[in-house]
DNA sequence: AATGAATGAGCCTTCATTCAT
DNA sequence: GATGAATGAAGGCTCATTCAT
């Protein structure tokens, strides 16, 4: 990606290099964005100028503005899946309290790396996808609960994924940088400490 | 318009009267319309052909589409102000788990009566009425954290009131009429009392 | 329409009115571009400038460029139509060479009359519409031969009718004012003479 | 533009002769497309595609879209003139009747051998190119009514061959395939023959 | 000379807001 | 004051055309 000798691999290769910057950069422009004036308020056309992208090249990359929101929240749901998944190997070993961490733990990745796409999760007329993320989180979060706390009576695993859910969707939009930051997390993890201990 | 013989005094009280009844036709309509397609796909028109308005009234008593989401939010404010104080006069009385009990009650009492704006409180481009209800709320949540929790440490006031804020806001986005509405509020019940018993 | 006592009839009607004279200049100066340029290449935009009309008062008679087009096709078949359902009235007592004069005619008044529309009879995207005016006068014109020619074989009467009908189309499309406009169209009065005399 | 000694003569010949094919294969490919959905619906990309040509290639054979039109309808004209003068070559041996069925024989061939053109006749914005194609037809058939019909007035030799025009345009629209094709052909010839005869 | 990614003017349409009646 | 027709800025998107590779 860096190293190559002066004129090496022409051709194919810088075409579809330069496709995957741009398409990162539209992501990355886009991310930010939506973040900050919601999913609504952003302009195709502002997408475009904020990546150094035309117009007509945001379309050849996104032919709509759902697209990209998509995008985005693929992204976000194969980041989240992945962590999700990597708990679940592990689930076994984890007590209660060991679960509530690591799950702040996998939010606080996400929101480091740029998990953006959270400010899509309440924007209408995205239906499909937003519903998608939800069933994913949903049915990780089953699982975790089935591994870590068998004694679960049959009834409580859903609306305790749903519960679970929302505190982590909190845990997600904790500011980054802000003075609080880390008194928030701290209080989120006593919170989902004592959910899933007494709850 | 009727018979006045200056031009005043006569038919402002009945026409006052009225603005009252179309403010309120107009809040409600707006509300609805707000919690079923979202604060940017609701137009105008469309808030005042619901509520029986002309587009021309509806901008005499609201200027502009902000406003009407403000005042919306307002009445949010209001009454969850009430609720909330409520609590605080009987707050000494009452254990840690009546208070996590006390306030989905409140929550849901909230949404029962049309508590729409919680539809607003995510939109964006409304900056200034969402800073206030959430900075009136995290007042009253300390307030009664303080009374509820005496021995809380000094720094866990302010995240604690921020993390119930957001479970919170998650009880009054239980959506209703849904086959869960009463395991999810019992569930969201359960993880308050396990947070201010033990968090 | 002009003539009235200074401030008569206010209120509804001139509202009415002026909604009649926009929608009679809008289309007005639809068709002439259509004619001009072709449907295609007239913009709305164009519509609206040309009409004196605001581009978002065009949208309000017309909630699309397809529903200015049809409003014109409209308009030209009700005029055909008639024109025809004129014919038809005296058709028994008409012998060929007095149909194809009278055809002309007509399709000549609509010409005069600013039967525009002709220019989208042939646009795209218009199907519907298109196919609509064409099996309108498809079916006037084989009622036509069947009352003035009763001796024509069964099978012919299709084929005639289709015949005819693009005949009369150039005719419909003889320009108005040029200096061989009169020639040319005594020219289709043979031709169409000839045709159902010995056809 | 030949034989060039120093970087040329090598793959000229193979190359210029690939060129004549893509040009064919373009115009091939655009007058399908432009049969099928009209000039303006067709895009440069999609005649580029449907051809197999790049997109950059495609403009260094044709630089605008209007060229590609102009040259369909050059084709057009050289087969239609092609036609035309064969006519006239035996037309001094030609009845009237006999003239009226060669006329629709042209046209059938032409539309058999792939006219396509006909779609661009009516296009706007090719005006240029339509006002030959009409030009030059309209000569020929002066030329043919002068041979076949000397005893024609003077003044009668241009609006005849005007209404000529018109329906030989009609001819060349007769769908092909339809189960009325044959119908209207022959509903053609016999209206010329009549025209011929006795206009 | 061939290729196709990039460009951006311009199109159709919507909707918050104004203002003549 | 009410009314709703009128306004026009702005948005999402397309496509003819160019130009770096």
């Amino acid at each position: 990606m860096t190293a190559s000798p002066p004129e090496a691999a022409r051709g194919a290769a810088p075409k579809r290099q330069r496709g995957h910057e741009r398409v990162a950069a539209i992501l990355e422009a886009a991310g930010s964005l939506f973040l900050d004036k919601g999913y609504d308020a952003v302009t195709m056309t502002e997408i475009a100028a904020s990546s150094g992208t035309a117009i007509g090249s945001l379309y050849r990359f996104f032919p709509s503005k759902e697209t990209v929101a998509d995008a985005l929240l693929g992204t976000y749901v194969e980041r989240l899946g992945a962590g999700l998944a990597a708990l679940r190997a592990r689930a076994d070993a984890l007590a209660p309290a060991d679960l509530a961490d690591a799950l702040v733990d996998v939010m606080q990745e996400l929101r480091a790396r740029r998990g953006v796409a959270l400010a899509l999760v309440d924007a209408r007329g995205l239906e499909a996808s937003r519903h998608q993320v939800r069933e994913t989180m949903l049915a990780s979060l089953r699982g975790l609960l089935d591994a870590v706390l068998p004694a679960l009576p049959p009834g409580r695993a859903d609306p305790m994924a749903l519960a679970l859910l929302h505190v982590l969707k909190g845990v997600g939009q904790v500011p980054q940088g802000e003075p609080y930051e880390r008194a928030l997390l701290d209080e989120y993890r006593r919170l989902l400490r004592a959910y899933l201990l007494m709850g």
